[in-house]
DNA sequence: CGAGTGCCCTGACAGC
DNA sequence: TGCTGTCAGGGCACTC
């Protein structure tokens, strides 16, 4: 069962493509009639967001946990969800950040809602991505072509980082978060501490196939999750209950059945198995 | 420049 | 019942 404590579903990959494909057919070839923001400080999170007014929205773009939306005076609006950011076509009655007004039918307003403020809605120039080093130096889609097994390999191998902290860099693989990596550690066999260039080529080849089924598995079970991130706090996802080590702490291992433990990594929860991913020896 | 640390921010919850 | 303290974490500024 899961652990007691605040559960609530962190949009990561899926959830983030999931509101991309419900506001691509909403907002391409729109265009923002007013862009502002609300409750919101001037700064790097919301920069250059009256650009966006007058420019059409010509798609619904994703990068890893970024949506990106190229305009058509050759801006991006960059939208990054954080942990609490929500879009919507209707006025939230709190924590409202940002609102756009659009051509079109109705709903033609959108609002950016955010409690916590780690989200972000900005214009950019499109693809200069100074004022976001994590989108510049994005590693690649994890269904993507390139996202080979030696392309990984060889991304883990130039960094002594402990392979968690590496991957929450997004520059090895895009849109894995703290729980999926978790998640596709264990299904991996590989411990949270080794070392990146550490990673056997196999080893590697097997973390690639456990983030994509990882993933996979998170998209086939995560439109009840969204539904219910949005309406009531508290509730959890179906994926949830899919989860093998997260919020595990103290149960037993699916595998073996030895107690998964949990340690703090780089401020994240780091759940493992300390008998199926085995400790980084010393060499 | 790679690697490590701390901060932002609010809601949920435990404890008293 | 209501207050206080703790925890949660993606990305980035800062430091060494």
């Amino acid at each position: 069962m899961l652990a007691a404590g605040y559960a609530a579903p962190v949009p990561e990959l899926p959830e983030v493509e999931t509101v991309r494909r419900e506001l691509e057919p909403w907002l391409a070839g729109r265009t923002i009639l007013l862009a502002e923001r609300v409750h919101a400080p001037a700064g790097p999170k919301y920069a250059h967001l009256e650009r966006a007014a007058g420019q059409r929205i010509e798609a619904v773009g994703r990068r890893g946990k970024f949506l990106i939306l190229p305009l058509s005076g050759e801006d991006e609006l960059i939208v990054h969800l954080g942990m609490t950011g929500i879009v919507s076509p209707e006025r939230p009655r709190q924590h409202l950040r940002v609102h756009l007004r659009l051509s079109g039918p109705a709903p033609n307003e959108l609002f950016f809602r955010d409690a916590r403020r780690f989200g972000r809605f900005l214009v950019v120039p499109a693809g200069d991505y100074r004022s976001l080093p994590t989108l510049a130096a994005l590693g690649p889609e994890p269904f993507d072509r390139a996202f080979t097994a030696a392309a990984l390999h060889e991304r883990l191998g130039a960094s002594k980082m402990a392979i968690k902290l590496l991957l929450l860099s997004q520059r090895p693989v895009a849109g894995l978060g703290n729980i999926y990596i978790d998640e596709a550690l264990w299904r991996a066999h590989i411990h949270p501490l080794v070392p990146a260039h550490r990673v056997t080529r196999e080893q590697a080849a097997k973390l690639r196939k456990a983030a994509i089924d990882v993933l996979r598995a998170a998209i086939a079970a995560q439109g009840t999750t969204i539904n219910d991130y949005r309406t009531v706090n508290g509730n959890v996802g179906a994926y949830v209950h899919r989860l093998a080590v997260y919020g595990h702490e103290g149960d037993p291992c699916r595998r073996c059945g030895t107690k998964l433990r949990k340690i703090v990594l780089g401020a994240r929860g780091t759940h493992y198995c300390p008998h199926c991913q085995r400790p980084p020896r010393n060499q």
